[in-house]
DNA sequence: CCCCTTTCCGCAATCGTTTGCGCGGAGCGG
DNA sequence: CCGCTCCGCGCAAACGATTGCGGAAAGGGG
């Protein structure tokens, strides 16, 4: 690791003190410094290759550069699209992303943020709430800056960005009842979780305000959002209820998993049922069937949420309401007209 | 964010001087302190809930304690299981992970990387590199620890932590072979990389050394390793050579394409032309047909690579070689008997 | 010509840790 | 009893940047 240029180095160069060469590199304090002595000191500073010290910086002004990623399972396809997201804009801002995963159970969310914390970084950005999260909530009121993605807290005490799943669940059923199908089920995810919770409740609106039948039977959670799950749900919801025609998953990976259950009942997926995912995560048009599936815009969802924290880092208030993002519906071979 | 407590605060409370606190706190110097002084001291950094400030740590020291990590993109579900084996070892070594992807015209790799440098991540691992890469290879030589993941560079000269291809190949091929096929076409990824060159190279060889023909008309090489540029290579390789009756794929995502191009023949992937895909990404067996491919442990390999950063870290020689993960075969729907 | 306000910049402290150096005291051999 | 070696610890200087304070020079008004 070769020296780097410091400050020093500079103001040897230009015949100044280092505090001078500091006040004319930062835009805040630029005005301090008479615009001659300025050029002459961002001259050297391009000459020498200067780059300031991020660790000494952050040591003195305790705003370190980077933000800290929260992410529940990283090895979710979802999640890819909204890391993308958020390091571009944030990126764009000088801001680097530190990522944690608190594992299954090596490693619990809490202290994924404690060591984040710890570690100085300036903003957190948390995939990986749950509808009362206490860690995340205290920290949130220790004053971290701090953004939600994708799910909520109950009380919306934290700023987040998420999918309007009220409106995502009701394309899903909409499209359902144009199809013609009228007996409609759901297999939901965790209800701990806000975006499990609220898609379920969602339906169950839907269904009552299409003048649907509603039944508590119609659905069935799931324990995780995950395939297998899905399945075991599916394969509950569809034993008790074998009337069904169609079936609205939580999230993508239960619509797989229902594509399993109603294969093992011997029908097809998207003839005999229907089944809409929710998300649209990479690659599921290259299911069969392709998997009619409500999109959410998962990359911008990200950029925004980093913009929101952004705007949270740089003093602002935090805007009033969740930011809820638009679904539309990804139309594919899934979904039928319901068997006569 | 409420004051945390210094090693002043501790000095105090138990009565030494800071520079005792340091010095009984660090396992490396613990030796020099009393071990009854030493028990006090540890005894107040507990009551006080004391974590060293990793800002003033990384400057005093150089050694901040965090890696980057550089992926290509990020949206391919490929590196989530790389991502998350090596933040696990690296986390329980107290290790955190800085994430950057370039994105696919915004940042190039290198801007990423001095970035990286900048923040002074203590080490790098690389997901991102080329079969020539100058940046990457100039950072190597600047002595930063760093270490490659899933592709390498040619002259091997950083080490690195990749899959077998030649061996992988090698299972698909002989695979086909004994399901009967003998013209078996590849559609490879970008020759620039050492994946798509690698795995080229070994289909070449084992259709040699099978007995099979080996035309160069057999091999077509699609752009990126992305489902679209799949799609066309096959495609033009399935126009070229009718007669083709399975496809070994660079990469699951080229297999997928290989699908569609199947399919775009009027013919059936899995029944009359047999597909192998390769890595077996997340929910590859949920594709119609599932899709039989080429197994690489991902997971292990970003745990594998993180060890190597580890040990790099700790000043440890670098291994000879690069060190090869053996692939697994994984049989499903998409390779059957060759129509006869 | 004097005084007062700007303007520009240097001085030095500070952030929290680590670490080379040196000092006092204890222990020990001669 | 002296001198030597260690042991344990304090002192202070780093690391590289930011920033309050004050001072010198310049300019302007009376």
């Amino acid at each position: 690791m070769t020296d780097r240029p410091t400050l020093q180095d500079i103001a040897r160069r230009t015949g100044v003190h280092a505090s001078t060469v500091s006040r004319a590199l930062n835009p805040g304090t630029a005005s301090m410094v008479k615009s001659q002595t300025r050029s002459r000191v961002l001259e050297a500073a391009r000459a020498l290759g200067y780059r300031p010290h991020p660790l000494a910086r952050g040591l003195r002004t305790n705003r370190t550069m980077t933000v800290g990623m929260v992410i529940p399972d990283i090895e979710n396809p979802l999640f890819g699209p909204i890391i993308a997201g958020a390091e571009a804009v944030l990126a764009e801002s000088g801001y680097s992303v530190l990522i944690g995963n608190p594992g299954y159970a090596t490693f619990p969310a809490e202290s994924v943020i404690t060591a984040m914390l710890d570690r100085q970084v300036y903003g957190l950005l948390v995939a990986a709430v749950s509808r009362r999260d206490d860690p995340v909530a205290a920290a949130a009121e220790r004053g971290v800056p701090m953004a939600l993605v994708n799910r909520t807290l109950d009380d919306e005490s934290v700023p987040a960005v998420v999918g309007d799943d009220h409106l995502g669940i009701g394309l899903a059923v909409r499209h359902l009842a144009e199809l013609g199908h009228r007996r409609i089920g759901h297999v939901a995810g965790p209800s701990w979780l806000s975006t499990g919770h609220g898609r379920r409740e969602a339906f169950l609106q839907w269904m009552e305000s299409g003048g649907l039948a509603a039944e508590p039977d119609q659905v069935e959670e799931a324990d995780w959002f995950q395939v297998e799950p899905g399945y075991r749900a599916c394969l509950a919801l569809l034993g008790r209820r074998p009337d069904l025609t169609a079936v609205v998953a939580g999230n993508d990976l239960l619509g797989l998993g229902c594509y399993r259950a109603v294969r093992a009942t011997g029908r097809r997926p998207g003839r005999d049922v229907s089944v809409t995912g929710y998300n649209d995560m990479p690659l599921l048009e290259m299911m069969q069937p392709a998997m009619t599936a409500v999109r959410v815009p998962y990359r911008e969802m990200g950029g925004r949420a980093g913009s929101v924290l952004l705007s949270l880092m740089s003093g602002q208030p935090p805007p009033a309401a969740a930011v809820r993002l638009k679904p539309t519906l990804e139309i594919r071979a899934s979904t039928a007209p319901a068997p006569s």
